[in-house]
DNA sequence: GTAATATTGTATCTAACACATACAGTCTAG
DNA sequence: CTAGACTGTATGTGTTAGATACAATATTAC
């Protein structure tokens, strides 16, 4: 750790350095909830317009690439428990943006899919993801973006 | 699982592997959703018996750190706003673990001090995240460690 | 085949954030 | 001194996360 001694000289809890974060700034967890921040805050600028939220358009998409999947496929694939699934579900179902219809192979799922208003608004959706992605992927180098999601996907599996 | 085989055929026509996330795998912000997802999960695992939220102890640190700091202080460092700061500060007053004093300096500022309630909290948060983070890093080696900060801190500025 | 167990979706409830807005007290520029 | 900025506060809305309980359906054990 080559910068433990500039981390040091910065960090000096009695020093003016106005947005210092002290020795919090080590903790891993902690950067990883700022840049999560400052992706949610952009991400939601972005989608103000459109009225959907990250968790939202993550299930549109899902639906989307997966006809017919059930509820536990989103969750796993959201990695959320269930009665949080079904809270996002129920929102995109009020916009109408998506129908449960039960599945045929097994009574107890529901087989999601898109209506054409949830297929337009995914459209339209990939359009600002992509607009964000840029955003996000911008301070990054091609080969740091492969790099970072490498990273990112050993912590969520 | 047997019900695989029924799962694959049914929900991931042209894919293989049971929770593949498709086409949304190569976007940037959805690892970072993630990642942060399984962060929080096992930090609220860690700190359940300490009743402290990541940003309640983030916001004990800070003041532990940098005492007499006021509620703006916080904000940055930690890129909430003044509404939400305010809410995670009453919490950790309610708790008896911080308190709020005149500013000299500032009559509109509140300087935070831990109280020695807060100060053991703190000592004990710093024990468990101290764990949480060797859980979190376990899976880095230093250098990815060091890489990892320095790009999730190019996101959050 | 039936009984026990597990899975799936649903309904409620609580808590924590994040943000918007409005307001009052305080500081600072001009 | 006045106008505008800054700081904290109060209030309200919407979203997420999880806990728990329940009914319907599937699966497994016997």
């Amino acid at each position: 750790m080559p910068r433990r001694h500039e981390i040091l000289a910065i960090t000096t809890p009695h020093v003016v350095g106005d947005e210092d974060i002290g020795e919090i700034r080590n903790i891993v967890g902690f950067h990883i909830r700022l840049a999560h921040g400052a992706v949610y805050r952009h991400f939601t600028e972005t989608f103000a317009q459109l009225d959907l939220t990250q968790k939202q358009v993550s299930a549109l998409w899902l639906v989307g690439d997966h006809p017919d999947i059930a509820q536990t496929g989103l969750c796993q694939r959201m990695r959320m428990d269930r009665a949080t699934t079904m809270a996002i579900v129920n929102r995109l179902a009020a916009k109408g943006y998506l129908v449960r219809k039960k599945s045929r192979s097994d009574g107890r799922k529901q087989a999601l899919n898109l209506t054409l208003r949830g297929r337009k608004a995914l459209s339209t959706a990939k359009i600002a993801i992509r607009q964000h992605e840029r955003w996000l992927k911008s301070r990054f180098s091609e080969k740091e973006v492969s790099k970072l999601i490498e990273l990112l996907t050993r912590i969520h599996e």
